[in-house]
DNA sequence: ATAATACGCTACTATTGCAGTAGGAATAAC
DNA sequence: GTTATTCCTACTGCAATAGTAGCGTATTAT
């Protein structure tokens, strides 16, 4: 039940994004640094991203990326969606004709509920409460 | 984030064991049959459901699996815990010295959420349950 | 005893998906 | 025009999973 490392990736990027607060945009160059990861790898991740219009690109010298939404109107279960192809545990649960057993088959119930729970979490998330949280930690940090 | 098809047959077995009410054991080969697994590949994930105690197995002509315990005292995170190996997505949640941002990091706090949730879900539910449901489902497919 | 049944163990192979690399084209700033 | 950056596509290496195979060991029925 490993999260790939695309997506742990791919969400800290959209964070970094998220946290920028000057106007200009953020370069994949500095992404890279900060999060030790290659460019180039990089660059698929937010090709995925762009094309599901949760960033937007600005090529070119002095170009970038920007989030294309403001950061409280991007859900988490979206964003996972998107990088995950599904969050999708076990066929079946989405798609009951996958299996004749489906009406009655415990093991698909349980899973239901795993599912459920998980798209509870990633629902009631925005980027804008992970900044937040972020931020409040660190203010933590500082009192000590 | 998929589950792997490991974890997937073993549940699927241990279900089918839940499920056994004689007193007889219940042989791989019938559970192959009913689940499409190969015996071969079943073995070993009996073994592993084995050595954690959840199972256990009667050798010899007539042989076969047995539930080492009662349905309501199999959870089911103990059992996927053993499967997965961890049912951590991400390894930083677990340990927070694997990066030094743990503190502070955004993305960490929403995979601890995720995983809180999982954790919750799959501690509240035994086999027990799990055979209940199933049992209500096959009751209302016999009314319709 | 013997045959049949069934688990136990270990090694091997094939497949798949992920992670990462590479090169060059398009675009914008200066 | 030069430089900096994104964009696109293809390729490669690697690791984990999925599944196979064969022989060994234990138990029961007869």
């Amino acid at each position: 039940m490993k999260l790939s490392t695309r997506t742990r990736y791919a969400v800290r990027a959209i964070i970094e994004l998220a946290q920028n607060d000057s106007n200009r945009p953020l370069q994949l160059k500095i992404i890279a640094q900060r999060q030790n990861i290659s460019v180039k790898y990089l660059e698929q991740l937010m090709a995925i991203l762009r094309s599901a219009g949760f960033v937007r690109s600005i090529r070119g010298s002095k170009g970038g990326y920007l989030l294309a939404k403001a950061p409280n109107q991007i859900k988490l279960n979206e964003v996972l969606h998107r990088l995950e192809g599904t969050v999708t545990m076990v066929e079946c649960v989405e798609n009951e004709d996958y299996c004749l057993r489906s009406a009655d088959c415990a093991a698909r119930y349980l899973w239901m509920q795993v599912e459920q729970a998980i798209e509870k979490v990633l629902e009631a998330v925005t980027l804008q409460d992970l900044i937040d949280k972020a931020n409040d930690e660190k203010k933590l940090d500082y009192q000590i």
